[in-house]
DNA sequence: TAATATATTGACCAATTCGGTCAATCATGT
DNA sequence: ACATGATTGACCGAATTGGTCAATATATTA
C-alpha cells in the first residue's frame, strides 16, 4: 500500500542517467547560486540544455523541482555517510581510528561532489530558504531529516591516541574546513562547460591533496606510539 | 590637477558614518548573495532602510554603486593587510615569525568583517562577475589591483622553526580556511537584524577561537626548541 | 522668520523577466 | 500508417526591473 504515491516524477526518473544528471546539476547550480526566489527556470533550462516545456513536463512547477532536488540531495548525502563504501563492506562506524573514519567520510563526500559538483553548495543553502513559496515545506523536510539523524561521528572512537591538550573536535573542524576548501579550489579551476562533454573534475588530485593534510595532522597530533601506520609519502 | 574628479560621490561620502555603513553593508550583502544581475536595487534599499530615490541620488546608477563598493572593498582590504595596525606601529612585514605574522593578518581581517559582515563574501564573488554591464570595468579594476600588489606573505619568514616535513604553505592554507570557517560560523549565529540597533558581532570570541587553533598548530608543527613563546591557555 | 538650497521620498514609467501553458512537432515502436 | 508519449519554443498575464521626478522634508543662510 501507498507504494506508487512516490512516483509522481516517473517522467523524470525514466530519463537516461546523463540527462537526469545534467538537469539536476543545473538545478543545484542555479538554485545554489541564487537561492530559490532569484533562480529562474530560464536560467536552469539553459544550463541543462533542455527546453522550458520539458522541465514543467517532468516536475509540474518550480517548487516541485526545487523540493525534489532537496529531498534527493539530502537522501544521497545521508546514504553517502551511512551507507556502505565502494567495496560494499566498509561500514564507517566500524572504524575506530579518528583519521580513518574521518578520511573515509570526507573522501566519500568529495567523490560525490565530483559527480554533482554543485550539490554541496545547494544543500548548504537550501535548508535556510526563506521564500514563502517553499518555506514551510523546507521546514517540514528539515524536521523529518533531523528525526532520522542517527549516529554521530565521535561515537566509539579511539581518542586516546591524541597527544595531551589536543582537542579532537578542533581537529574534526579543521579537516572539515580543509576538505571544503580543497573542493572549492578545484571547482574554481574547472573552466566553463566546453562543448558537450561533461567537464568532470577528476577527484584523484583532490583526494590526494586532502590526504596530505590529513597525514600532516595525524603525524603531529597523535602520540608517537600510535604512528605505526603506513606513511606513503 | 585632476583632483576633484574623484569626488563624484560627494553626496554619499558626506553622509554620517552609520548611514554610510548601513548602505554599504546592504550592498555588500545583496550583491554578495545574488551577484550583480540578480541583486535588485529594491532589495538593497529595503535592507539599507533608505528610499530608492536616495540611492540613485547618491550614486546615479546600479552600476556605479556596485563599482564604488568594489573599489572601496579592495582598497580597504589592501590597507588592512599592508597598513599599520591598531597601535600604528605594527608593520606586518616586520614580524618574521610565521604565526605572529599570519595571526596579525587574520585578526585584522576578522575585525574588519565585524564592521562589514558581508564584505568578505562580496569581494570573493565580485572579481568574477560576468554580467555584461560591469564585466569590462571589473576586469580593468582587477588588472590595476594586480599591478599594485606588492609584498607576499612568505617573504623574510623564519621557516626554519617548522619541524622537518611540515609544509608551511599547507599550514598557511589550513589557517586561512580556519579563519574563514570561524567567521562564517559566527555570522550564521547572528540572527535577523532586530529593531534598529546594528547587531554587531563581537569579535572577541571569534579571535580567541582562532587563537586556539593557531596555538594548537604552532605547538605541534614547530620544533620543540622554538616553543618558548607564552602560552596563555 | 523668510528664503534658498539640499536631502529624501515613493508613486510611477517603460522595458524586461517571471512562472507557467499549449498547440505543434518529433521520436519510437508497432 | 498509426498511436503514444517526449520535446519544443512562441506566447500569456503578472510581477519585477533599473531609473525618473514632482513633491516634501530638512538644513543653511539671511
Amino acid at each position: 500500500m501507498f507504494c506508487e504515491v512516490i512516483d509522481i516524477y516517473d517522467r523524470f526518473e525514466n530519463l537516461n542517467e546523463v540527462k537526469k544528471q545534467a538537469i539536476m546539476n543545473a538545478g543545484f547550480k542555479i538554485f545554489g547560486e541564487y537561492g530559490y526566489s532569484k533562480a529562474s527556470i530560464d536560467d536552469i533550462v539553459r544550463e541543462a540544455g533542455i527546453s522550458k516545456g520539458s522541465l514543467f513536463y517532468y516536475f509540474g512547477s518550480k517548487k516541485n523541482f526545487f523540493l525534489y532536488l532537496y529531498e534527493y540531495a539530502a537522501a544521497l548525502m545521508k546514504q553517502t555517510v551511512n551507507g556502505p563504501g565502494e567495496d560494499l563492506r566498509t561500514n564507517i562506524m566500524k572504524k575506530t581510528d579518528f583519521f580513518d573514519r574521518l578520511d573515509e567520510i570526507k573522501k566519500r563526500k568529495m567523490k560525490l561532489s565530483s559527480l554533482y559538483p554543485h550539490m554541496s553548495g545547494f544543500i548548504k543553502k537550501a535548508p535556510f530558504e526563506t521564500s514563502g513559496d517553499v518555506y514551510k515545506d523546507i521546514q517540514m523536510i528539515n524536521q523529518r531529516l533531523a528525526s532520522e539523524q542517527t549516529d554521530n561521528f565521535f561515537e566509539n572512537l579511539d581518542l586516546y591516541k591524541f597527544k595531551e591538550g589536543i582537542d579532537p573536535y578542533m581537529v574534526f573542524q579543521l579537516l572539515s574546513w580543509c576538505a571544503e576548501g580543497i573542493v572549492n579550489h578545484y571547482q574554481r579551476e574547472a573552466p566553463a562547460d566546453g562543448d558537450d562533454v561533461q567537464k568532470e573534475i577528476d577527484y584523484d588530485p583532490v583526494l590526494s591533496l586532502y590526504d596530505r593534510y590529513s597525514a600532516m595532522l595525524r603525524k603531529c597530533f597523535y602520540k608517537e606510539e600510535y604512528l605505526d601506520k603506513n606513511i606513503d609519502e
